[in-house]
RNA sequence: GGGUUGGUGGUCUAGCCCGGUUAUGACACCUCCUUCACACGGAGGAAGCCGGCGGUUCGAAUCCGCCCCAACCCA
């Protein structure tokens, strides 16, 4: 067979790119062939393994950009490490545990989950949960999420129950629990308990209630004791009266003290008094306390328990009366009198119009002030005394800021805002949570002297509402009746321990201890996080993991933003503005949705940009087209010849400070930078430049040098693309490169240098030399491939007369090695202000002036100017160049170039 | 109120940590080129008081201070 006819029979690539059945074709594959099973076992070095911890995406119905972006940016990461040589881990997790998911299956059914005992309750969530899970899944596996399916886990499984289990038992045994009948953060709505982390700020309209009371003739302590002692007590009005600001007069009832500023000189003089709350009528003491904000309201302040965490606060510090008004429906207690049994918005109504009726109400203005709701439903929060078990993280805080040290953050920066953060913690974390979905507490109580029985390892895990305690009688007293507890975990309690769910963390209980099934992924190697849950995923992960191993959980954490609108504003359903991955899929590749994604600069919130999914469609194109050409320009198979000729060796060595430099960029988890660079060196080295040269070099027939240039660098470069592309990649490499045992390009090594040398230099001259001769052919209006009757280059273009007079179409290239005598003029003085500077300081500003008004002289091989004598290798003269013989002159780069068509 | 980040041609963006030619690139715009992988391509062109005001310096997009604007986080 001749070289021809091999050449046209080893064409493969045809017909236009077609994603639409590329795309699904590679996903399908992928996922059958179990491409990216997790191939590590326990006894691998820990150094060859990349393990991603993946929090868990909560079961919340469609996929939104988020998902798409955050997840392309961990298969970025996890395709390169894989390519790289790592065994990879990267697996999958469900957040189907917890009051999300309690919603969703209470709306999707249509049912509440109080007319369910818990058992069937969550049977009910699972069967939704699945039904979720399965399309989500179909979603992450369309988008080419390189993640292991055969390492998948839902929080709510009874694997993760165990661990979940185990983890409080082992805090417990440390000490690092406590249950405590304490003020708790509540939502009356949802009727639990939730953790600081789960309250948010909402800007709210409100009224300032200005109401009068009546300062009486007791003292401060006389009406204290009362007060506590539920005694009516007998006082009288003095006649003075004070006027308190309140936007929650529904909680007069449960007022149990008024402060005042120690610096207020206006109502100093009423502490040590006491006051009657009106139409309430409990009398209370007057105190003073610094806590007192001067500049809000009247400056005279109510304590009520509980309207805010002052009020806890002051409750403390002042060992004040305890009055619940309000209960964990947010429905008026007895102590409300006429008003029990009202809803907290009715109560304010009520006592509103009676305080006016009696005279009391001062004023009442609209107000915007911010109330703490609860994130999940927006319902304002009550602080309620209750028995809730807590993990003692304050006194840990210096303990989590050095494991905050200990990590890498990518961008840095993120890692101040976890600081902050940790720094403003003021509450313990409460875990209980008055819940039916979740997993529950492993713990009994004596039904006589209360003491805390917690299930055994072994038997985790359990349900104490429904087993029994391993104990027949309390090993405190004897007894033989036993409670359990009813609550069930907070939904971090359990999401916060993924990296020892992945590393099959377990009690051992020969060895008495704990173990990993698979230590080698504990620490995980990299935790992606998306910055708006920094505060409490990322940390309670860091609170749990290392409390159970004494390490920090990740080398690394790499935080995302959010994705926002074409606009730069947040996507948001009230704002109409939400893109939908599906309708971004149906009209472009994912491949182009990936490219997207990798435009990104990571930490920083990103924009959705069609002109980026157009761009991304573009290369896919571009890649396609260029390998069809490659194809049809190279043999089935190529070898190294002996000697490379300069502009081949010049491309290879050229991509191979490439591929050093995108290693790196995506090392750092430098996306954008990486693809950008990609790009650059793909389509205009790659394509416009060497394709062009190659092209005409293999045109007249076999050139084996070119051949292996053109067929090596462009399986590399395929390569270099396939983390970001990956279908494209696998289409185009399968087709042409793959050999027998070849299972995927995503298994291939990731190109490093390959050691070629070259004068890159000298290249790009040359290339400069093309480009001078191509804005040449342009100016004058003639077709590139106009025949070029002579040129002449002045410069260093050393070993690529060929490649400039073959692509250029040069009939007749002489190189000179004396410039070509032009007639030059000073154009301007180039100063080399960095060596100048430091010599001649503020003179330099002198010479500036000098040479802007021509007031200077060349002389030998010095510059004279403003009584000074330049070195010659402080200035550059810069000389406009005219040529005057034969031709017309060029300046390319450091060549000059003569041309005559 | 506290914190974090950003403000660079019409739009988006690199450069800033570590000060020094003519501030990078993309999109859009204009002109030209059918060329046998791609016209969804190529070659050119025009377009910027680097948010404002000061300071340090021979020299500031870059360092420092203040201010303005925007976003986010936390109160």
């Amino acid at each position: 067979m001749t070289p021809e006819a091999e050449r046209e029979t080893a064409q493969r690539l045809d017909g236009e790119y077609d994603p639409e059945t590329v795309e699904p074709k590679w996903q399908d594959h992928w996922v059958e062939e179990r491409t990216y099973a997790y191939d590590g076992n326990p006894d691998v070095d820990p150094d060859d393994v990349f393990s991603i911890d993946t929090p868990p995406p909560t079961v919340s119905g469609n996929l939104h950009m988020g998902h798409l972006y955050q997840h392309t940016l961990q298969d970025f990461v996890a395709r390169f490490r894989r390519m790289n040589g790592d065994h990879c881990f990267f697996p999958f997790g469900y957040d189907d545990n917890g009051i999300a998911s309690e919603r969703l299956t209470e709306d999707e059914l249509g049912i509440r989950h109080q007319d369910y005992s818990r058992r069937e309750f969550q049977e009910k969530t699972r069967e939704v949960c699945r039904l979720y899970e399965d399309a989500f899944t179909e979603n992450i596996q369309e988008l080419a999420i390189s993640i292991d399916w055969d390492r998948t886990y839902k929080t709510i499984e009874p694997r993760v129950q165990r661990i979940s289990q185990l983890s409080f038992i082992d805090l417990h045994d440390k000490g690092r629990e406590y249950r405590r009948r304490a003020p708790a953060i509540w939502c009356p709505d949802c009727e639990t308990a939730i953790s600081q982390v789960e309250m948010e700020g909402d800007e709210q309209g409100s009224h300032y209630n200005d109401i009068a009371f009546d300062v009486v003739d007791v003292d401060a302590d006389r009406a204290d004791s009362a007060l506590k002692a539920d005694e009516p007590i007998d006082a009288e009005p003095t006649g003075e009266q004070f006027t308190i600001s309140t936007t929650r007069p529904e909680l007069l009832p449960a007022c149990v003290a008024v402060f005042v500023h120690p610096e207020d000189e206006e109502h100093g003089h009423l502490v040590g008094k006491a006051a009657r709350i009106p139409v309430f009528g409990q009398v209370v003491p007057i105190y003073e306390d610094d806590r007192v904000d001067l500049e809000e309201g009247t400056g005279v302040v109510m304590c009520c328990t509980f309207g805010d965490q002052t009020d806890i606060e002051w409750y403390q510090a002042h060992d004040l009366d305890l009055r619940i008004a309000i209960d964990e429906s947010g429905t008026m207690t007895d102590l409300a009198d006429d008003y029990r049994g009202l809803s907290t918005d009715e109560a304010q109504a009520a006592i509103v119009e009676d305080l006016e009726d009696a005279g009391y109400l001062l004023g009442r203005e609209p107000i915007s002030h911010t109330v703490n709701v609860h994130e999940r439903c927006d319902t304002p929060i009550e602080f309620r005394v209750s028995e809730q078990w807590y993990v003692e993280i304050l006194d840990h805080k210096d303990r989590y800021l050095e494991a905050g040290r200990e990590m890498d953050w990518y961008p840095e920066k993120m890692q101040t805002r976890y600081e902050h953060w940790i720094e403003g913690l003021e509450w313990d974390w409460c875990i209980s949570r008055q819940r039916d979905s979740g997993i529950p507490f492993p713990v009994w109580y004596c039904g006589d002297c209360g003491e805390v029985v917690t299930a055994e390892r072994d038997r985790l895990p359990v349900d104490p509402i429904e087993d029994d305690p391993h104990v027949d009688v309390c090993p405190e007293c004897g007894g033989t009746e036993f409670e359990p507890e009813e609550d069930v975990f907070d939904t971090w309690a359990t999401s916060s321990l993924t990296p020892l769910i992945n590393a099959g963390w377990d009690w051992n209980d020969e060895a008495g201890g704990f173990e990993f099934e698979h230590s080698e992924l504990y620490q995980a190697d990299l935790r992606p996080q998306g910055h708006d849950i920094i505060s409490f995923w990322l940390f309670h992960t860091v609170v749990k993991c290392y409390e159970h191993t004494g390490e920090v959980p990740f080398d690394s954490v790499m935080i995302n933003g959010m994705v926002l609108d074409e606009n730069r504003e947040a996507m948001s359903k009230s704002k109409g503005n939400i893109v939908a991955p599906e309708e971004v899929l149906a009209e472009f590749p994912v491949d182009a949705a990936r490219y997207w994604a990798a435009g990104t600069s990571i930490g920083d919130d990103f924009p959705f940009k069609e002109n980026d999914l157009v761009m991304g469609e573009k290369l896919l194109r571009k890649i396609w087209n260029a390998s069809k050409l490659v194809d049809q320009l190279t043999p089935a198979s190529v070898e190294e010849p002996d000697e490379l000729a300069p502009v081949d060796r010049w491309l290879l060595a050229t991509l191979d400070d490439v591929s050093e430099r995108v290693t790196g960029m995506l090392d750092d988890y430098e996306f954008s930078k990486a693809r950008d660079e990609l790009r650059a060196f793909f389509w205009h080295t790659f394509c416009d430049d060497y394709l062009e040269i190659a092209k005409q070099r293999l045109r007249g027939g076999a050139d084996p040098s070119t051949e292996f240039a053109l067929a090596t660098a462009h399986e590399r470069i395929l390569r270099l693309w396939a983390p970001l592309v990956p279908h494209v990649t696998e289409e185009v490499w399968q087709t042409m490169y793959a050999g027998p045992g070849d299972e995927s390009i995503h298994l291939a090594d990731y190109p490093g240098p390959a050691g070629y040398e070259a004068d890159l230099a000298a290249g790009e001259t040359a290339l400069s030399v093309i480009s001078a001769l191509r804005k040449y052919k342009s100016d004058r209006q003639l077709p590139l491939n106009a025949d070029l009757d002579r040129v002449r280059v002045h410069g260093d273009v050393e070993g690529f007369e060929d490649a400039i007079r073959e692509v250029m179409h040069v009939r007749d290239l002489e190189l000179l090695d004396e410039a070509p005598v032009v007639t030059t003029e000073i154009a301007s003085i180039d100063l080399d202000y960095e060596t100048l500077g430091p010599r001649y300081g503020g003179t330099v500003q002198e010479f500036d002036e000098a040479i802007a008004a021509g007031d200077f002289e060349l002389t030998g091989d010095g510059l004279e100017l403003a009584g000074e004598t330049l070195d010659p290798d402080t200035f550059e003269v810069d000389r406009e160049r005219t040529f005057d013989g034969e031709g017309d002159m060029l300046e390319a780069g450091d060549a000059v170039v003569i041309v005559e068509a």
